[in-house]
DNA sequence: ACGCTAAATCCGACCTTAGG
DNA sequence: CCTAAGGTCGGATTTAGCGT
């Protein structure tokens, strides 16, 4: 996804590859909304914890680990609002030190990776200040003129595609769970079959058919792929 | 005007630890 | 045993604030 832009002249990962591309998504975005705000059907802003909820779910989707939607949730404690509006730029502006409290003591090095994987995901876009410190002008009323930090925009303006993604992931987990109770209902089932069938002594060739169970009852790998369960549920009907 | 220090950040090199 | 992720440390930059 990031070939194009994937190294500098300096040899490093650009960051600013992340960067442009998440400012084209939220220019993008934001005219859309717009749009629909002129044509009379306003989309509402999102709750921003439920959207952390529906993120978390779909992070695999993202590559994004545990920790690092820890930092995000640091990053949206910081907000007054509970909703998300992505119509206008929302900044926060917590030094590392405020960030690194409200993630439980999160080392600072530690703190900056999970950032940059933020950036990296599209998810925030810094707002750098001249001198790389976070901060708020204000004016003399007390309001923010300008502000320095890290930008939620992005996160709020694709809180529709996450939602998405979350209920994909949703859906998924259901039918994998299903899938696992219904092999080893299956295996028990079968072996009871040919248990009884063997002491009973009824005709049937009972043998054969233990050994293709025991080929089937193997152990389910923990994080075995839905093509891998289905596979093994339908060999398990086959033979039942 | 100048220089020093503090604060905040980024980066790279290196070590440690958990899990496969 | 190897790898990836996390953690530590030191070097670098930039600006604000303060004293001379």
């Amino acid at each position: 996804m990031t070939e194009r832009f994937a190294t500098t002249p300096f040899g490093g990962r650009s960051l600013s590859h992340a960067m442009f591309a998440a400012q084209e998504r939220v220019a993008d975005a934001r005219r859309k909304l717009l749009a629909a705000d002129s044509e009379g059907n306003p989309t509402p802003a999102a709750d921003k914890w439920r959207l952390l909820r529906s993120l978390t779910e779909a992070r695999a989707v993202y590559g994004l680990s545990d920790r690092t939607i820890a930092v995000l949730e640091a990053l949206l404690s910081f907000h007054q609002r509970a909703e998300l509006d992505g119509r206008e730029p929302l900044i926060v502006f917590p030094s590392n030190a405020e960030l690194s409290m409200r993630t439980r003591g999160m080392a600072p090095a530690t703190l900056r990776r999970h950032l940059a994987a933020l950036v990296d995901a599209q998810m925030i876009i810094r707002r750098d200040s001249p001198n790389g410190k976070r901060y708020a002008r204000r004016s003399c009323d007390g309001e923010i003129k300008s502000a320095f930090g890290f930008d939620l925009a992005p996160l709020a303006l694709r809180a529709d595609e996450i939602e998405g993604h979350a209920t994909a992931a949703r859906a998924l987990a259901r039918a994998l769970q299903g899938l696992r109770t219904e092999i080893t209902i299956h295996l028990r089932d079968i072996a009871k079959t040919i248990g009884a069938g063997i002491s009973e002594g009824r005709a049937g060739r009972w043998e054969e058919l233990s050994v293709r169970l025991d080929g089937l009852s193997g152990r389910v790998a923990r994080n075995a792929t839905k093509d891998e369960l289905s596979k093994r549920h339908q060999e398990l009907s086959r033979l039942r």
